[in-house]
DNA sequence: AGAACTAAGGTGATGCGTCAACTAGCCGGG
DNA sequence: CCCGGCTAGTTGACGCATCACCTTAGTTCT
């Protein structure tokens, strides 16, 4: 257990290619995000929550829970956002302490404006280079995965978060369609 | 084309437990590496390639290629590295313009140090939890999507960069354990 | 009612990563 | 020789993400 187990060769080449999902495939596709639309995939995915939202507006405290991020990073990323009127802000009026996060005529538009062009970038880099196979096979490593890193008692934010974050752009595809 | 063309369920579940395997899974492996050895990733690709070099030493040039970053980020990231002693610099004296990059006693020991944990963190977050025809396809998949960047003309640093970063990690397990 | 606790949200500092711009040294052609 | 263009590396500014901490407001217990 403490001695090292050195990956072998199979071993060591899922490694590696795993890299391939990582950073660089995001990148990519925060890339065309900001090209297409100005947005990062961070936008993006707070402008998903909001437009799915009953009244196009989201408590803070929800906002958190659904993108799985830190509060006080979404407290940074909305002031941000609010700086260029994608999103603003509103009292809560049964909880003095509440805050509402609320989706502008702006953040409408650009959500809106965005969508297609991310399913497409998802598609082209992904999901239109698999097999039917190879998609489910990705499903079940990705659960497989998923489930060790919640299992592993530090996912709390971690797995959700990231996992809500482009389930999010995903359902929005749904949502969008309807 | 640019009608949306919206995910099926399939694509879907696969796009969304690809998310696992993005930055959850790297935070993961970044915890446990800055818990156990005080290091980043990012410090760990750089240790890597130090300690491969012939003299311990490499030409800032070099690893820019050898990690795929961008030449400001590696300037950065030395400049932080320095001020923690794990890395040192030495001019070049054939090439005015050339810094080199070296590894410190302190540096050489925090990678011997960390290298079996990450090694270990890496099968237990990873390797460990697959099949070896789930790794095939990993890695199938992986080197798909990989091309796939690489292809898109964008690719230039992103993919070889994190590619190389970890397959640097994992070339550390080959070098360290002769 | 008042104390202790918890929840909601925000702020500041810090490290990280990218972009654009800059300096300094090399190299080739006139 | 010197001028243009290239390469190597650094710097500053900015946005992003996290951490630790703070304020304020609800909640609970006595």
């Amino acid at each position: 257990m403490s001695e090292p187990n050195w990956l072998n060769a199979d071993e060591s080449r899922a490694w590696r290619s795993l890299q391939f999902l990582n950073t660089p495939l995001s990148a990519a596709l925060n890339r065309q995000l900001s090209r297409d639309s100005n947005l990062s995939n961070a936008d993006y995915a707070v402008l998903v929550q909001l437009s799915e939202a009953p009244d196009l507006k989201l408590r803070a405290r929800d906002m958190v829970v659904a993108i799985g991020w830190e509060k006080s990073r979404l407290s940074h990323h909305i002031r941000r956002m609010e700086a260029r009127k994608l999103v603003g802000r509103e009292e809560c009026l049964t909880d003095g302490r509440g805050a509402f996060i609320t989706l502008t005529p702006t953040g409408r538009a650009a959500i809106e404006q965005a969508a297609p062009g991310h399913v497409n970038a998802v598609r082209s880099y992904v999901v239109d280079l698999l097999t039917p196979a190879q998609l489910e096979s990705l499903a079940e490593i990705g659960e497989i995965v998923g489930a060790r890193l919640k299992a592993d008692g530090c996912a709390e934010a971690e797995a959700a978060g990231c996992a809500d974050t482009d389930a999010a752009s995903e359902s929005l595809a749904d949502n969008c369609s309807a």
